[in-house]
DNA sequence: CGGGGATGCTTCAGGCTTGATCTATTCAGG
DNA sequence: CCTGAATAGATCAAGCCTGAAGCATCCCCG
């Protein structure tokens, strides 16, 4: 199989090589999933990860917090926000304490439509990753928590 | 810290959490490679990516093994290709062989381009990347090739 | 030969994402 | 109070990326 970890050569650092490989199992496995939301939902992921965040916070979140849960800049949240509100997914509510923000939270027609999705993205995911026993999860689940820590120290 | 894995409840299955920090690893480093690409060298990563393909095959590559490696769609493609055919960095070369398709490969001033490139580009995946030992990062390699090897399986 | 299907590439509309810039509001000090 | 800095969102241009559709060429097989 030629992809695109070929750019490594054998001398080349090691880092290179993990990050290369990095890419490219996040780019499966975002493949399978995207696709499986295209054609059994009819939406995309960002909609599903942003949707993921309301469920678990039912309080409901303010933009700059999903800006920053999700990992993307407030534009895009601005308009993926505008989207599902004008779907009936989600809802603007005005927050009291500061007139500038508000909280978003999932419709019930939204809690409903997620709930859906969630099953079936987490099949998806679990037949993905079944390559790894219960145990090399475990340690994937480790290195990449010690990764991600001193890379958000770095950044 | 809250980001988010936020959304992986304690009863979650393994597999989802252990997606959900794949995902954040990658965007970590990919912001920080975005970053630098665009900062140091008013560039963008597909860019940077598809250069990189192309060093590594002097000989050139076709439009679709370029679409191939890089996982990505031929439209995309066809449109960086442009880009970068019309700034002077790579070049389309027509193959005697079957005229629907040519070879791309990096001019004298994109070998030139790319090698600076990638020596700040190693700099950056090593330091973020620094926060596992060797034998960490080994152990890393060998548990991504097992996920890769089952997705593209069962993909 | 000579179709018909496969392949190589391009084009296009639509959605995602970014960084920069803007407006409105809040807040902290003087 | 007042003012300047910080913060919450919205808006915008530009680039990435996709899937679908289209054109040209190749190749297989009858």
């Amino acid at each position: 199989m030629q992809d695109r970890e070929t750019i490594a050569r054998a001398g080349d650092h090691r880092a290179l090589r993990t990050w290369l490989r990095l890419l490219t199992c996040t780019q499966l496995i975002e493949r399978r999933v995207r696709t499986g939301l295209r054609e059994q939902f009819g939406t995309t992921l960002p909609r599903f990860d942003l949707m993921a965040q309301l469920e678990r916070h039912p309080e409901g979140l303010k933009m700059n917090e999903l800006s920053r849960l999700l990992m993307v800049t407030g534009g895009n949240v601005t308009a993926i926000v505008d989207q599902l509100e004008k779907e009936g997914l989600v809802e603007r509510l005005d927050e009291p304490a500061d007139r500038r923000a508000f909280r978003i939270r999932l419709t019930k027609t939204g809690e409903k439509s997620f709930a859906e999705m969630a099953r079936a993205h987490e099949e998806w995911v679990v037949e993905l990753l079944a390559g790894l026993s219960r145990r090399e999860q475990d340690e994937l689940l480790r290195l990449l928590a010690k990764v991600k820590e001193h890379a958000v120290e770095v950044t």
